[in-house]
DNA sequence: CCAGAGCCTTGACCCAGATCAATCCGGACC
DNA sequence: GGTCCGGATTGATCTGGGTCAAGGCTCTGG
């Protein structure tokens, strides 16, 4: 497989420029931020970070999809947390990583070494205030996790990461939120399965019966297509569409 | 049951001074949230916020233990957080609430009402930077209960919600902590449940299977002394002491 | 064309934890 | 004292999802 391609390199052309770190940035700020800033791109499956490394740098997720993992000694694991492109990696004022971070697709990512990002940081509350937005963001996105996690039998789990997905692809799509949704899985059923907290024989078999219930259709492994994302959000047990539909 | 009891009023006497939102601040600043805040007390059971309702205050636990709850339409319940003294309440640039919250035990809330809050957190980093902060270490906190809600087994949560009082204790109490640790369960069995995402019968059965296999002693229902707590962490399958002790 | 590797599906069986149900215990109140 | 009541415990049984095992697809490479 070929590694990612870079398309772009300055800011204002930035995919991701209006929902990352950087976008309540003003052009002084952007600046700033442009002159610390470098490319890299990982190939789906590659780590990105191991728990416990000193990281030396932040950034954000351009393209692509990346997997925060963590990991018990006997090798059970559990994933706690997806990256999307504008997602930000990496914990200022932290010295080491807390978590496995592996590309799951083919990953570009925008990096700031730590330490200027941290002095820019000091010095700019624009991207202070707005890194806090997405960890609130991100705090109730996990805690959400946890409910699916803690409650929820195996087919609402994986009805639930579908509507996640599906959700997703709306608002990173033009055309949005629709009644019908088709859109591709960027995880295996294993990747599935450490986000689930099911085994991978379990997520299959889910998936084999809800498209036996015509909740989902199938074309190869990975293309799904939700007829209607009101019967979805219903099995996935959530109190109404999440907001999905107006 | 008795109301609790206020016993300070001026920020530079609070127990919690130097670990909420409040303690990077200086006293220019201190001064400035002191005119701003004011004191709520809850009994235990009573609710603080119900999910959905309009915040019009933010604020920290001052003293006792709230929870972070979230319900399924059938009843369903998933315990998504626990609050303790020095944790923050609310969420700045948002308006309704996301998650019941509940006192558990007696709660003293140091509130401050949302708009002055938010105005005064523009103009005084120090806030917003120790808020940035605390918001990762709960997202930290969420993403570890996240592995033991998909990974672990009932033994091995039990052993994890103990492990995490007793450290908590450790912290707060002078002594810190040692391989000996004596406590007080603040939550009822059904309480644990809600948190573990187990049932309270099975929360019931592997606290009677610790104590018979000598992990942990108890004396009532709720009074709990771990005579070994590498032992206890182990029984959490953590990989390692989690840094309890040196 | 076949072989091998990755990923996925399906079946048979089993067990941890849920469910249902009967007590028990310790305080509060009469 | 007795009764009540809200936790907590313990037992008996059931079941959802795990475990183990046997193929099945699809792509790559010889």
């Amino acid at each position: 497989m070929n590694a990612p391609v870079l398309s772009h390199s300055r800011c204002g052309d930035c995919p991701i420029r209006h929902r990352a770190v950087c976008a309540r940035c003003n052009a002084d700020e952007l600046e700033e931020l442009d002159a610390i800033k470098y490319y890299r791109t990982y190939e789906a499956g590659q780590p990105i970070i191991w728990s416990g490394d000193v990281m030396n740098f932040v950034g954000s997720v351009v393209s692509g999809i990346a997997s925060l993992t963590q990991t018990m000694e006997d090798g059970r694991t559990q994933m706690v947390g997806l990256l999307l492109p504008s997602d930000f990696v990496g914990r200022p004022g932290r010295e080491g990583a807390a978590y496995d971070v592996a590309a799951t697709t083919d990953v570009v990512m925008c990096c700031f070494r730590k330490k200027p990002f941290e002095e820019l940081m000091e010095r700019t509350p624009h991207i202070a205030h707005r890194l806090l937005e997405m960890t609130l963001d991100e705090l109730d996105a996990a805690r959400e996790w946890m409910l699916v996690l803690g409650r929820k039998t195996a087919r609402e789990k994986i009805a639930s990461l579908l509507a996640i997905i599906a959700r997703r692809d709306a608002t990173l799509t033009p055309g949005g939120a629709t009644n019908r949704m088709v859109f591709d899985l960027p995880l295996t059923r294993e990747a599935m399965a450490d986000y689930l907290g099911l085994t991978l024989e379990t997520v299959s078999r889910q998936i084999s019966a809800l498209k036996r219930d015509g909740v989902i259709e199938l074309e190869g492994k990975r293309h799904v297509t939700v007829p209607d994302m009101r019967r979805l959000m219903e099995e996935a047990g959530d109190d109404s569409d999440g907001g999905f539909l107006g």
